[in-house]
DNA sequence: CCGGTATTCTGCCGCCAGGCTAATTAGCTG
DNA sequence: CAGCTAATTAGCCTGGCGGCAGAATACCGG
């Protein structure tokens, strides 16, 4: 995989197990067995997707007796956001050329 | 790999030469040749970058002669940017709590 | 039709990702 | 200490990715 800090991010982004483990930890804080919950997934196969997310500074993991409670952290999106921006004039460019075509399609 | 929308899409944008392919795009349309100038790689590999973007709707290609231009597509991109959006208030919240932190450390 | 240029297809390789099981560590509790 | 629960580590598959070389396809120009 390639090693650079956004490549690192999307990655771990592009799996929707590890989405939906974001989306569970974007309510609150929760455990692995909490985060397994929802999946038909033996734990070390969760406990692994954590690693992916936290190599990539999306979760971040503190200890609490036996358990390990799992935080969402949501710095590293900002890049991702930037990567995102950097087209949105393009986007918006092509939607009001869209838009142009229609109004005068219209008249 | 995953086989959902957003998952091929985030695929597609974790690779370094690829977002490069997509960054040049931005520019202008350009053929495979053109694309693949700033890299050491060979014409194969390029395509198949080209291939996996494709796969993504992150770029279109025509046929003019014997070069298929390529061209950016930025649609797909919606679905990376309300997946951002998601979190954008617990992004904002914190940010909002470190504020507030600071200014209580200032007194 | 032939030769040249642009691009893709086919096969090959090494490596990493995502799944599993079994074993290990860490910490509470009796 | 013994035993329970939570979680990770180690090791093993399978499959897909990113790279290559070589062959095939597509199209232009003479």
């Amino acid at each position: 995989m390639a090693s650079d800090r956004l490549s690192i991010t999307l990655t771990a982004l592009a799996d929707p197990t590890r989405r939906q483990i974001l989306a569970r930890l974007g309510q609150s804080e929760a455990t692995v067995m909490e985060l397994a919950a929802p999946f038909a997934l033996k734990l070390p196969t969760v406990s692994k997707h954590l690693k992916v997310l936290q190599r990539a500074g999306l979760v971040s993991q503190s200890r609490r007796a036996q358990w390990r409670p799992c935080r969402l952290e949501v710095a590293p999106l900002a890049d991702v956001t930037e990567l995102v921006e950097r087209y949105r004039n393009l986007w918006e460019e092509r939607h009001d050329r869209l838009d142009q075509l229609l109004n005068q399609l219209q008249k």
